[in-house]
DNA sequence: ATACTATAGTTGCATATGCAACTATTTAGA
DNA sequence: TCTAAATAGTTGCATATGCAACTATAGTAT
């Protein structure tokens, strides 16, 4: 393959990765602001587990979301800006800070909720279930081969 | 579909490509900065095609490389500031500034690329080109999902 | 009991991103 | 010929991200 065409290849993949990850933000922030709710894709990203383990700590948050404990500081901070979340000291390790859904929060979720399937169903729209899963299966692939030790 | 149930199997979707995206540009920097090269994953998306095309406005850039003209305008900043290319004023029409690789630009490309190359077949190592085809066509088809009008 | 190591979370600095509004220039229409 | 609309690119403000260094606390070893 010459220099040129292995260019070419290379940047389809992970340009067409990066275009598709900010083409759902985006579809997802304009469905959710068309429905009068003010928050991101990786907001809501985080606010699922949040609601989900009722009472998770950041560390606990970054594993679930496969995400950067220092990106989930300041996305909890942004969540907590908006009071929709609140951050508890532990009461056994005082090192841990829990995050738990606020009223606003719980009800955000439910309001959310159906948003996400929407954006959901825009995305996958007239693509096979089969495709979808060889989809995810070489996404777990690629995370699994760049996944130290290197 | 309960809505537990729902939330999981999107996020892992989302998750998967957003967590598959920064390993791939933190595994490019990984191995740019191992051969003492200063670039990142981005840079490299934006400068490859200013090789490409010898003579691009950034306008063309923005399209070939599915980014927004801010964001272009911002990556090239930062290209011009590590002296790797320079804006040059069009003779026609002067709205437009065609970015042009400087020797040092040049030079670099040409490291780059075989790093380029070890960070692909690293991302891909064990998954067949079938699938990588597949994964190609859906991740197109998302694009085109969400493209608008909406 | 104390010192060292490890862990949870935070902050500064840097990169990437998009919307909206802006400036400068070109194009189109009256 | 002039005015309005369109286009190319820039900038402010906001969100997301990671590395490195930091603080505070817990765990381990002596």
């Amino acid at each position: 393959m010459t220099e040129e065409a292995s260019l070419k290849f290379h940047m389809n993949m992970g340009m067409l990765i990066n275009s598709a990850q900010r083409a759902m933000t985006k579809r997802f922030v304009q469905n959710a602001t068309d429905s009068g709710q003010d928050i991101s894709l990786d907001q809501w990203m985080v606010l699922g587990p949040i609601w989900q383990l009722e009472s998770a700590s950041q560390k606990e948050l970054g594993e679930m979301c496969l995400k950067d404990k220092t990106n989930i500081t300041r996305i909890i901070d942004a969540l907590e800006q908006k009071n929709l979340v609140v951050r508890v000291e532990d009461q056994i390790d005082h090192r841990i800070k829990r995050v738990v859904l606020t009223n606003a929060g719980k009800q955000l979720f439910f309001d959310v909720l159906p948003i996400m399937e929407k954006t959901r169903e825009e995305v996958r729209k007239d693509i096979s279930n089969k495709d979808i899963e060889t989809f995810k299966v070489v996404l777990s692939k690629i995370l699994e081969n760049l996944t130290d030790a290197k």
